[in-house]
RNA sequence: GGCCUCAUCGUCUAGUGGUUAGGACACGGCCCUUUCAAGGCCGCGGCGCGGGUUCGAGUCCCGCUGAGGUCACCA
């Protein structure tokens, strides 16, 4: 058996759609999972779609997710070019080929006409199939040359048999099976000279020597009408692995394709939200496939040597943000020390603006809580100035803390920590444990009070020596201070 | 509407004729604890419906229902 191949062939729009993103990941694995090559293909025949930029997010994406290709427009490879821009000559001469054959032919209605067709065919007392009506399969071979001779516009279209059946076996779906009766004579070649992906995609892969095709489910159903054209031209097709669609479920639990109103659905927006690469790919790569174990956490290495497209699974599947900011969470516990202080510092110079705090300690504690970076600036808000803050903050039964301890635990500390000469979270931690024995009251009780004269906040990163720790002495006594005058 | 396809806890899923239907997220409780998390333990919760086949069906067959896809000179 010969190398697996596969490949990604999105189109340059600007952004990676996260199902496009898994999509390239299986097709990705697909292949390595059997030491086959992975391809990177540009689909950039929709002139109207062309977007600045938009082929280098491609590979911006691919680099950052990890998902390096083995032939492609940046690296070149044996069957190149790799830009579908580029190789018009290639598909005009194929589908040339196809005509010649009379597998494929000249038509020239004018999108008035197929305008008027469609509005007919969406009547309500339309019964008939749907789609082009075959006007000019059976035009004269002179009314056609006269016709091109006279420079008038056209399209190539595929003649698809009028009866039969095409059927296909899917590594996800099985056998599938369509009437040849209801495949479209779909355009091959666009008037503006450009094909379209249905005739495309078939030649690239067949000159690009692609084994196996992954994509979207939402494919299956056109696929036969593919199939057709490989075997017009006497070639093989390639094994198919079509994904079931990842879909979205909205505030009124209604499920569609996952799209803007579900959430953050690119790449992109998805690193900007505070979620981690690592996370994202484990997250999808789990979305759709299950690895056979109850194990969950894989890196992308693990999956190569792991994958295996046949438990791939047919039902659409929704995507749960939830979960993905499960594995957020466990993927920020598992970086190291340096790693999250890195990932973490921008967010936390968004909230803190004083350069005297020793961001690494705060990093540290922030590493235990957090479930994605984005959450990171709202935990923060207390470090550069003490917020206004009610005294009913004081109040918290769990620790025994009330209106009347509060001060007493305040007074009693300002006076030991005013004493302490190593400021460090050990010391201050056992020099509130004393200030608690000697008032013979729970260390909780002592450590409420303490943190929220600190930080005026109920919730906060670290616990109450944590907090002073980083303060430093003279803020955090001045603080302290400050709690104790309000009563 | 025609055609294609799918269907196990709220969600992602394991399951391939005989299981107390397993795991994960979320949710609830407990433990731990210097707040909140994290972590540990426990719990709640599911085979869409109706017919068959079979000694026995979540697993096989048929129908229904529901859901998704597709029917572009977009990919």
């Amino acid at each position: 058996m010969s190398e697996v191949k596969t490949r990604f062939a999105p189109s340059p729009t600007g952004f990676m759609h996260i199902g496009n993103l898994r999509t390239a990941l299986y097709a990705y694995l697909t292949a390595k999972s059997q030491g086959g090559k992975f391809i990177l293909r540009i689909e950039d025949t929709d002139q109207d779609r062309k977007v600045d930029g938009a082929v280098q997010v491609i590979y911006d994406t691919l680099s950052i997710a990890g998902l390096r290709n083995d032939e492609g427009p940046d690296c070149g490879g044996p069957n190149g070019p790799y830009v579908q821009s580029e190789r018009l000559d290639i598909y005009r001469k194929y589908a040339q080929q196809l005509v010649e054959q009379g597998d494929a032919y000249y038509c020239f209605c004018t999108k008035d006409r197929l305008a008027k067709l469609h509005e007919e065919q969406e009547s309500p007392d339309f019964k008939g199939r749907h789609g082009y009506d075959g006007h000019c399969r059976h035009l004269p071979k002179a009314e056609v040359e006269a016709l091109l001779a006279a420079g008038t516009p056209y399209v190539i279209r595929q003649k698809v048999p009028q009866d039969g059946v095409t059927a296909y076996h899917d590594v996800v779906f099985g056998d599938v099976s369509v009437s040849n009766s209801e495949l479209q004579d779909i355009v091959l070649i666009k008037a503006d000279g450009f094909p379209t992906y249905n005739f495309a995609h078939v030649i690239d892969d067949h000159l690009m020597e692609v084994t196996h095709v992954t994509r979207g489910s939402e494919y299956v159903a056109q696929t036969p009408a593919y199939i057709l054209i490989y075997r017009a031209f006497g070639w093989e097709h390639p094994t198919y692995i079509h994904l079931p669609l990842i879909m979205g479920k909205d505030a009124e639990g209604n499920v569609s394709k996952l799209s803007k109103r579900h959430g953050s659905v690119s790449f992109q927006d998805m690193i900007e939200d505070g979620y981690l690469t690592e996370a994202i790919i484990n997250y999808i790569a789990l979305l759709g496939w299950n690895p056979k174990t109850d194990e969950e956490m894989f890196t992308l290495a693990e999956l190569e040597k792991r994958f295996n497209p046949e438990a791939i699974n047919k039902s659409p599947a929704i995507f749960d943000y939830e979960k993905l900011l499960w594995f957020n969470g466990q993927y920020i516990r598992k970086l190291s020390a340096d790693e999250f202080y890195e990932k973490a510092l921008p967010f936390i110079r968004q909230a803190v603006k004083n350069e005297s705090i020793d961001m690494r300690k705060l990093a540290a504690l922030l590493q235990q809580r957090l479930e994605k970076m984005t959450q990171i600036p709202a935990q923060l808000t207390f470090f550069d100035a003490l917020p206004e803050y009610s005294n009913e903050l004081y109040v918290n039964a769990k620790s025994k803390s009330t209106l009347e301890s509060a001060p007493q635990a305040l007074a009693k500390s300002i006076e030991v920590l005013e004493g302490l000469d190593e400021w460090t979270n050990e010391k201050l931690y056992y020099a509130l444990k004393d200030v608690a024995a000697e008032l013979g009251v729970k260390a909780n009780a002592v450590m409420w009070a303490v943190r929220v004269a600190a930080t005026g906040t109920l919730v906060t990163p670290g616990g109450a020596t944590d907090i002073l720790d980083i303060l430093g002495k003279e803020e955090s006594l001045n603080r302290l201070k400050n709690g104790l005058a309000r009563f």
